[in-house]
DNA sequence: TTAAAAGTACACCGAACAGTATACACAACA
DNA sequence: TGTTGTGTATACTGTTCGGTGTACTTTTAA
């Protein structure tokens, strides 16, 4: 059974599918209106501004993405070779390579989001760079269990990787980026073990 | 004694600053009309539509940012440790490093880009391919003189490391992700050294 | 000198933009 | 029953958007 959802959620989840697949500034509230059959007064009820839209469907985005990776990660974990203390972090590349290689893929939506909303202290930067500091600290995590020299250090290279992962396989459409990083990652794993 | 411009460079000059400053859907016409102090008339004289005023934005970028990167890579050459064949790529990244602290930085202008114009058939699109492209070959040359096992396969891996850290600069305004990335650089070219 | 090329000013176009005003419908709940 | 909260439709605001039409001026080069 169908859980019934707010007017509120409709509007926030086709305002971050939009957003996601064509751009933020490109998609006009009419047209977000028109995708969700909600009326402009009702979003105006619930949001003050398009922007304030914007950082609730980054918000939206922010779990959804960290569920989905987390979900691919526990599939490719099983599938890791090696040393099972690995198996998380590597898994993690494997689902970005998942990831890019799904119909929807469209780049980080956070990554486009400051590009098109540069100013430092814009509240939807803002939104961008914890979330950049959300998968740096999910990175660490997956990194805990390995006993490495300088495991910040690590976590700050293979979040690297992954970011340049995504804008690869994003800009040039080489969807093999991932796997590349991964290779990348294992020798800096390598590298740093102690 | 200062060259002449023409109207048309004029404009492309004005049109990527604003650009890259700000960003492309958000700039309009008038915008780059009132700091250019040029005509509408002249503009839709010299470019059909705004997007091939983009486009050239794009191009003219492309010819400077490659410039800036070799002239950098050229000063800091000379300033590496170690065996002089590692010299060059070395640089390249204390080249971003001077490139992200320098006050006009805003990431890179083709990432922007593909994120404001997502469809892959874009000619916007396209450039910004073809300039990833160009920084790929570039890497290529500087790791040429290195004695590597997979060179392309480095090549690939040190491409994606910079794309990270640029990124990594710019929506978290992480302003060592360059120190971050030479330092993976240099574990890459450790591993495949023969 | 003269004629073409290049640039200007300015009014204008229809469409889209974010956001507001108003009046009405429907549901829940007390 | 009455009230309150939520959503609806529709029209409208003022502004900006990319782009055009036109008539005039300036520059350039044969």
């Amino acid at each position: 059974m169908a859980v019934k959802k707010s007017k509120r959620d409709e509007l926030v989840e086709v305002a971050q599918k939009l957003f996601y697949q064509h751009g933020f500034r490109i998609t006009g509230i009419d047209t977000i209106l028109e995708h969700s059959g909600v009326a402009k007064r009702t979003l105006y009820n619930h949001f003050k501004s398009k922007d304030e839209l914007v950082v609730a469907a980054l918000n939206k985005r922010d779990l959804e993405f960290m569920a989905m990776i987390k979900k691919y990660v526990a599939k490719f974990e099983k599938q890791q070779e090696g040393d099972p203390k690995y198996a998380r972090i590597l898994a993690y590349f494997d689902a970005l390579s998942e990831w890019f290689n799904s119909d929807k893929f469209n780049g980080c939506m956070f990554i486009n989001a400051s590009a098109e909303y540069p100013r430092k202290t814009d509240p939807i930067h803002v939104v961008c760079e914890n979330h950049k500091r959300l998968v740096l600290q999910y990175i660490s995590e997956l990194i805990s269990e390995i006993k490495l020299r300088e495991p910040d250090e690590v976590a700050l290279q293979l979040s690297l990787l992954s970011d340049g992962a995504i804008v690869c396989a994003h800009t040039t459409n080489m969807l093999n980026a991932a796997e590349i990083a991964k290779t990348t990652a294992m020798l800096v794993l390598n590298a740093y073990r102690t």
